[in-house]
DNA sequence: GTATTAATGATAGTATTACTATTATTTTTG
DNA sequence: CAAAAATAATAGTAATACTATCATTAATAC
């Protein structure tokens, strides 16, 4: 059974953008064309040039939504994580025990994402890939406190918030709830991105997605009592 | 007691440079100030031509030495990982016990970087800085590929390896050492970043080195049979 | 001690990037 | 239909990441 929600849209923190992208069809362009360059080439060889002549369009009207391509990226990421806190919320919703809801919720950030034909524009297959291999860039600046301080980063910081929660409803006594999501959700990126490109550094056994297992095992060992 | 060896050093790739830096007083300049300007301002801010000018030579002498910015930055991430393995080679050598091998190996490479004085030019510390928010840097490029296939990430891979046949001797059987190794690494390096700039991501425990406790805790539960 | 070679310095130049600024045109809305 | 808002067209700038050329200095060989 798939359930759609009409009238839902992901809310991005406003000082990412200088013009909302999701208010306009220029916008909405900008953001479904700028995902497929940047999975395609990267992040490096992405420009808002290419990305202009691509939706044809002018620099100078894309820099009317963002005022650079970092910025971009933080929204791309940004609106990754608010997608992924509603897929953990309805997830892991009127789910009892909390070993369960522990469980589904570590399969919801581990899993390889489908897509999810609730929000058009957006290719969540092509995000997820983004990432993968670019979201450790946003928050490895020298401007990460002054990002931070403007709260770009709630969205991510709520969901290990969330997450722990629900570890320390069943261990309460557990040390390290933050650490052990954060741990989990950026592994499992990097266990894939490694898998794709130096396998030597993984482990992917056929017959399984080794990546949620060797997660969700991990998880449930390490709160033990 | 401390030892000190002489006529040691680390061996990098000669793929990543055009000249070596160790043959020359200007290459070790390179080296050694390079690495106090990328700690202090972060590869974004850190050119050729300000380097040039800081250790009062020219962006085209430094040329000689590295291709780009980016080889020089692999070169000193895979000194890092060369450096590395000569710290676990010694540090766990003539220990019998496999279990205490793995404890040291995971002390080794998740503890905070100390000062080595066996390599004048290269401030350790500071270099680890790098490693932690750098590091990933040179893999999540769309060259990996190609860069790995010319053998660049093999000082990484082995010490992966390396520490993933200790576990095997404890637990033949267990299913990902790989991964548990490079998910211990790679998470010793993001978790001390966090509790520097995103520390809600993170535990930090008074009184003990909590990164430490976390994964040598991680890793004994892991590879329990 | 000089000739030869190698290393470095000085200087200049290029394509690209990441923007900013200005004005013209089109589209939307009251 | 007029006014305002959005977008397009065009141009320009400072910085970056290099490449090229030639001069000078240092090292080494005989």
């Amino acid at each position: 059974m798939e359930v759609h929600l009409s009238n839902f849209t992901i809310q991005v923190n406003d000082n990412i953008y200088l013009k909302n992208p999701d208010s306009s069809d220029l916008g909405k362009k900008i953001i479904s064309h700028s995902i497929m360059m940047i999975e395609q080439d990267g992040l490096e060889n992405f420009t808002f040039r290419k990305l202009a002549k691509r939706i044809k369009s002018t620099e100078a009207s894309i820099y009317r939504y963002f005022e650079s391509k970092h910025k971009l990226l933080l929204y791309l990421i940004s609106w990754y994580w608010g997608w992924m806190e509603y897929k953990l919320v309805f997830g892991t919703a009127n789910i009892e025990d909390p070993q369960i809801r522990l469980e589904k919720a570590i399969k919801i950030l581990t899993e390889t994402i489908e897509e999810d034909r609730t929000f058009s524009h957006v290719n969540e297959v092509k995000l997820s890939q983004i990432v993968i291999s670019e979201s450790s860039k946003v928050y490895l600046t020298k401007d990460v406190d002054e990002e931070n301080r403007k709260g770009i980063f709630t969205p991510y910081k709520q969901i290990v918030e969330r997450v722990g929660q629900i570890i320390l409803e069943i261990n309460p006594n557990y040390k390290y709830p933050h650490m052990l999501v954060s741990t989990v959700v950026e592994g499992a990126h990097l266990q894939r991105y490694f898998a794709d490109h130096l396998p030597r550094l993984t482990n992917n056994i056929d017959g399984e997605d080794s990546v949620v297992n060797f997660y969700m095992d991990m998880v449930i060992k390490n709160i033990q009592k």
